[in-house]
DNA sequence: CTAAGGATTTCT
DNA sequence: GAAATCCTTAGC
């Protein structure tokens, strides 16, 4: 299996290994790994932040490339808007917690519970799109996509539920995104949340290949 | 363009 | 219980 190299421009190194532009070890990830409180922050900002950060399960890791921030029962996209329920409670608690759900019975979706304790009752970031950077084949294809990159990484609701702090399920802060390469639009497939639905909560590194529909 | 697919939520 | 809905993707 080819592996490809890291695709995304680092604002400022953090790690040896990306001035050479090479693949990081598992140990180089996990070094650089997020604590939980990195996500304890407004729900939109952690969804900004983590444009550039790896997304590691196992031995794979991908570069998150797209993400979009669901908040609390006001949001009308977000699954928080029934309030607390048996699928969605994680979003109700800690940061830093995966939440898994599955979508039009197919897709395994991948979220991480993000929100500031005094912002909402409740928030996530949905991830949407990885670049390849660890383990996975070089096509941008295989991560373009909320569905495609759990099944790429391995990740589905066997994974929900648990705190990204483990060596198995982390973000690593790789490195950021430039701010300039960074665009924000509305989110993706929520046209039924009437004044929410236009609201610029998605996150892109803009042009990137491994971005879902318009880049 | 549409069908698949299964869980979740709301409705009767 | 039944029905509609859904943060998508692959395949005509």
């Amino acid at each position: 299996m080819r592996i490809r190299s890291n695709p995304v421009r680092p604002e400022r190194g953090r790690l040896a290994a990306e001035s050479k532009d090479a693949i990081p070890t598992l140990a180089e990830l996990r070094a650089a790994r997020l604590p939980l409180a990195w996500f304890a922050r407004d729900t939109a900002v952690v969804a900004r932040a983590l444009l550039g950060c790896a997304l590691v399960h196992g031995a794979r890791a991908g570069i998150i490339v797209e993400t979009e921030a669901y908040l609390g029962p006001t949001d009308l996209a977000s699954h928080a808007r029934f309030g607390r329920t048996a699928r969605n409670a994680v979003m109700f608690g800690a940061a830093g917690v995966s939440y898994v759900y599955l979508c039009y019975g197919v897709h395994e979706m991948f979220n991480i519970v993000a929100r500031a304790e005094a912002e909402a009752e409740a928030g996530a970031v949905l991830v949407r799109a990885v670049a390849p950077l660890r383990g996975l084949p070089d096509d941008a294809a295989v991560g373009r996509g909320p569905g495609k990159l759990t099944r790429a990484l391995g990740l589905s609701r066997g994974q929900h539920g648990r705190t990204l702090d483990g060596d198995q399920l982390f973000v690593a802060g790789w490195q950021s995104a430039r701010a300039a390469a960074i665009a924000r639009g509305p989110r993706i497939g929520v046209d039924y949340a009437g004044a929410w639905a236009p609201r610029p909560l998605r996150f892109t590194i803009a042009g990137h290949p491994a971005v879902s529909g318009r880049r």
